[in-house]
Formats: C-alpha cells, sequence, structure tokens
DNA sequence: ATGCATGAGCT
DNA sequence: GCTCATGCATA
C-alpha cells in the first residue's frame, strides 16, 4: 500500500529528483529532424543527458508510460525471448538484450546457441520472439495516446547487421519496428499502401542512417514521425540504461557493495529499501523499463554518494534501524505436516459439522475459510475424492444443509459464495481470508501433538 | 540469480 | 481477474 503511495507517477513523486524530473514534458526535435513537437513516452530515461552528459539527449526527458523496447540497441544479443502478446508486462520479458558480460551472451551468436543455463529470454531461438505491446499510459499525454499494438515478429531479427556496437534491425524490415508496421514499403508486395492510412505513408525499408524523417526515402506524417522518434528514443533509452547498470554493477563491486547492501543504503538515503533482488534485477535489466526509469535516478544517487563518501560503508550501516524495514509478509508455505494434518482430517470426516470445523480451525490456528480453502483447493486427496464420494451422513450435515456441500462439490474457487458461512443466522459471512494460508507463523505453531492425535484418530 | 509468490492498483 | 512492483526462498 505505501509502496504503492511512493509509486513515482507524474502526480506523485516521492523522491527528491533535482536534476531528472520523468514527468516532464518537452519538444525534442533536436536531432530528430523535423519531427513535430512532441511529448516523450514515459519511460524514457529522464533527462539522461544530465545523466550521461550526452548531448543527444538534450532536453529530453521522460513522460510517464510503462513501455518496453522494441529494439535492441547494442550488438551483444537480441533477448527479445519469449514475449508474449499480453505478457509483455512482465518484468523479465521487457528487456529484449542483455548486458553481454554478465550473460556470457556471444555477439552474433543466436540465441538457440546459447548456453542453455541462460535465462529463458535469452535461451528462447529468435523464432519464437514475438514483438512486445508498446503501452502507453493514459497520462502521458494528447499526443501520445496511441497504444502501438502488439506485432509478432514476422522475420526475426537474425540477419540484423552488427556494426561498431550498434545493432541494426534486420534489412530495416519494418514487420521489426513495433508500431510502425502501418508504415508500409513503398514497394511492398503484399502491402497495400492504401490500406494503411488514410494519407497513405510508405516508407522505404532501409538503414536507419537513412531513414530519419526528412530523407528522401520516406514520405511520413507527422504522427508516424512521432513515433519513430519515440521508437528512435527508446533505443537510446534503453542504451542508457544498460550502460548505467554496468556502470552500477561495476561501480559496486568496486566499492565492496553487495546487492543487498545497496537496496539497504537506498533505504537509509531515501527511506525506501529495496530487496537484494530488485538490486539484481536492475543490474541485470530484468525490471520493466519504467520500473527500471523509477529506480535509475535512486541509484544514481546511491552511486554518487558511495563515490563521493569518504566511508562509504556508513552509507548503510548508520540509522540502519530506523530504515522502513517493513517486511513482506512471509511467502506461503503450507507445511507438510498441517497439510497432512488437513488432509487426515478431511479423510476421516469429509463434511465436517460446524463444531468439527471450529476445532479444526481452533486446534491450527486458521480460520475456517482457509480450513474450506484447504479442502477445496489444496487437498488433492480430497479434491479427487469428493467428486466420486457421496454425502457422507456420518456426518452432520448441518452446517452445509442450506447448500450444496462445498466439501462434497466439484473444485471451485474460493468459498465465497455458495454455501452457509455460519451456524447462527443473519451471521455475517466469514471473510474470504485467504492470508491465513500464508501466515506460517500461525502454521508452524498450530501443529501440536494434540491436535495430530485428533486428527489420526 | 531466479522461480514463485504477495498484494495494491487497475480494468 | 489482470498487471506490475517487489520480496522470500532457494538453487
Amino acid at each position: 500500500m505505501s509502496e504503492r503511495a511512493q509509486s513515482p507517477e507524474c502526480q506523485s513523486r516521492p523522491y527528491d529528483f533535482s536534476r531528472a524530473n520523468p514527468c516532464t514534458q518537452v519538444s525534442a526535435q533536436e536531432g530528430l529532424g523535423s519531427a513535430a513537437s512532441f511529448q516523450l513516452p514515459h519511460g524514457v530515461l529522464p533527462d539522461p543527458g544530465l545523466l550521461y552528459n550526452k548531448t543527444t539527449y538534450s532536453g529530453i526527458t521522460a513522460a510517464s508510460a510503462q513501455t518496453f523496447f522494441p529494439f535492441p540497441p547494442v550488438a551483444s544479443d537480441y533477448r527479445g525471448s519469449d514475449l508474449q502478446v499480453g505478457e509483455f508486462g512482465q518484468p523479465k520479458h521487457w528487456y529484449p538484450f542483455a548486458a553481454p558480460e554478465y550473460t556470457g551472451q556471444v555477439p552474433g551468436v543466436t540465441a538457440a546457441t546459447q548456453p542453455t543455463n541462460l535465462s529463458p529470454p535469452i535461451a528462447e531461438t529468435r523464432e519464437q520472439i514475438k514483438l512486445p505491446e508498446i503501452k502507453v499510459e493514459k497520462d502521458v499525454g494528447v499526443q501520445y495516446s496511441t497504444e502501438v499494438k502488439a506485432q509478432q515478429f514476422q522475420t526475426p531479427p537474425t540477419s540484423a547487421a552488427v556494426a561498431h556496437g550498434v545493432f541494426y534491425p534486420a534489412a530495416w524490415n519494418p514487420s521489426f519496428w513495433p508500431g510502425i508496421t502501418h508504415i508500409t514499403p513503398s514497394g511492398g508486395s503484399n502491402q497495400n499502401p492504401t490500406t494503411s492510412s488514410a494519407s497513405s505513408p510508405s516508407m522505404s525499408p532501409s538503414p536507419p542512417g537513412n531513414g530519419l524523417p526528412g530523407n528522401a526515402f520516406f514520405s511520413v506524417n507527422a504522427s508516424q514521425v512521432r513515433e519513430l522518434t519515440r521508437l528512435l528514443l527508446f533505443l537510446l533509452s534503453t542504451e542508457e540504461l544498460e550502460q548505467f547498470a554496468k556502470e552500477l554493477k561495476h561501480k559496486r563491486i568496486t566499492l565492496g557493495f553487495t546487492q543487498a547492501d545497496v537496496g539497504l543504503a537506498l533505504g537509509n538515503l531515501y527511506g525506501k529499501m529495496f530487496s537484494q533482488t530488485t538490486i539484481c534485477r536492475f543490474e541485470a535489466l530484468q525490471l520493466s523499463f519504467k520500473n527500471m526509469c523509477k529506480l535509475k535516478p535512486l541509484l544514481q544517487r546511491w552511486l554518487d554518494e558511495a563515490e563521493t563518501s569518504d566511508n562509504p560503508q556508513d552509507m548503510y550501516k548508520i540509522e540502519r534501524v530506523f530504515v522502513d524495514t517493513r517486511k513482506r509478509k512471509r511467502r506461503t508455505s503450507l507445511e507438510g505436516a498441517v497439510r497432512s494434518a488437513l488432509e487426515s482430517y478431511f479423510i476421516k470426516c469429509p463434511k465436517p459439522n460446524t463444531q468439527e470445523i471450529t476445532h479444526i480451525s481452533d486446534d491450527l490456528g486458521l480460520e475456517r475459510d482457509v480450513i474450506f480453502f484447504f479442502n477445496n483447493e489444496c487437498c488433492p486427496l480430497q479434491k479427487g475424492k469428493r467428486l466420486a464420494l457421496p454425502l457422507d451422513e456420518e456426518c452432520d450435515g448441518q452446517y452445509y444443509e442450506q447448500s450444496p456441500s462445498p466439501l462434497s462439490m466439484a473444485p471451485s474457487p474460493i468459498p465465497s459464495q455458495g454455501y452457509p458461512v455460519s451456524s447462527y443466522p443473519g451471521a455475517p459471512p466469514p471473510a474470504i481470508y485467504m492470508p491465513s494460508l500464508h501466515r506460517p507463523d500461525v502454521l508452524k505453531q498450530a501443529l501440536h501433538p494434540g491436535l495430530v492425535s485428533h486428527l489420526t484418530g
């Protein structure tokens, strides 16, 4: 909750970004030909020029959008992976390429030939690559209200030219460029230019060097220029993120910090700590573009501080106790003993009555809904059994007499509806509170000898 | 480093 | 129900 509240959206900027405002909207015509004024998509790095002193990015800042890189800008590899339409938002898929020195990727080597221990996105063959969806958030601005629909790579970029560390899509095949497939080759054989848009735009497949707006090879309208520009900025921003991630990792190691240290230091410095996992994923470029852009300023500041600090280790040691130490609820782990106990219970009595339900829930320290849930969703034995078992007359059906017994019903969702939840009239239904299953502290103390003996008879 | 999970926000 | 950011647990 509080974490969400700190989400650095345009309306909420929890961090004091003195230099990088991801929400700034600017016109970026510089270096982009005669592109019309536009707003950068959210996700474009916050003022990357300030971070990298690249004049290329002068004046460019980020808008807001969860966006994903359509391009593999580096030579090392294309980490397109198994991007699927609709799942592109998953953090581990957005980044189509890896930092080569950390992944063992060999430039120019196709994914199919990569070591098998690579992460899925790398291991996937390029034939499986599907073009991600570029989502542009609503709040980006009027000029970026469009959504670039997902396209599937018809032609994997296997023939991409790799030169001087720059990756160029294969032959500039329009199918490689997400969101601009409507910009059809003027001489396209399969696509009818007249169907692509009212203005019948056309664009000849040609190397990027010749492909900027205003070039004789192109005839594009303003919106297409914007799209192209946006995509190019993704490319550039991606490159910067990659560079920063490398820099961060290198300097972090040089300074003697672990990933966990960095996450902790962020808490000390900015009040919001991150786990080792998050830092690791940042360095590995495994976060979403938006998330990368969100974390980058923090990590940049940490890096600056770490480099200038006389005693960098203090960055995470000092006031450690005051850091936001909110701990995520421990991962659910239904202990085998508890599970067995529950299974045994339901074997003994598939249709427990109110008293029995209460007894088991009290003894286990679980809410009664958890008992129901376990029986319905978690207990494989009972799951199959209840499909075959007739109503067990041995057990009092009182508890379920108003509706089909959840214990004898086919698998169902969490029993929020469909069965009486109370043994007394007018009683409110118990909250469908799954989290009890995720309380190992409860579970660990729940199973005591008395209960075991009770369950096992 | 990563699979699996949680939980808030969104649709 | 889905998405996404993030963390626990573990290989």
